[in-house]
DNA sequence: GTGCTGACACAGG
DNA sequence: ACCTGTGCCAGCA
């Protein structure tokens, strides 16, 4: 959609379709790597990671978790930040409580209504 | 065409 | 709580 309009001309179709749905993450909530893979047909939660991993300059990738809420891989601390700017609430865990609490921030959108509208420019990771 | 690579999920130990 | 192995699949060499 909107080919000429994207800020993600040349990314292949699966993968635009992961992107667009991280930048509709509103802001101090989240989503899980699962849950992006559902949302676009489940191609299988790897798949998003990814794509996040060769695409996520530019998006809120800190928003998109691992299952349980934690943040990807070697990418806490820079995650932690953005957290605590955005009020989104954590749940004391073993390290610092840096572990997102699911249950309060988890973005879960009515798809029956069709997706909101995108925030043409995203935040600059 | 084949095979490897991953910002993961899940089940065990 | 942690680490390991297995399954999954689009992209890429």
């Amino acid at each position: 959609m909107r080919d000429t309009e994207t800020p993600w001309a040349g990314v292949p179709s699966k993968a635009q379709e992961v992107l667009e749905v991280v930048a509709r993450v509103p802001e101090g909530m989240v989503v899980t790597y699962g849950d992006v893979a559902e949302m676009i047909g489940d191609r299988g939660p790897r798949f998003v990671g990814n794509v996040l991993g060769r695409y996520a300059a530019g998006l809120p990738w800190w928003r998109v978790l691992r299952a349980g809420g934690w943040p990807p891989r070697g990418l806490e601390a820079e995650a932690l930040q953005h957290y605590r700017a955005e009020g989104t609430p954590l749940v004391r865990g073993t390290i610092e409580g840096l572990r997102v609490d699911l249950a309060e921030a988890r973005w879960e959108p009515d798809l029956s209504q069709g997706w909101p509208d995108a925030p043409e420019t995203a935040a600059v990771g």
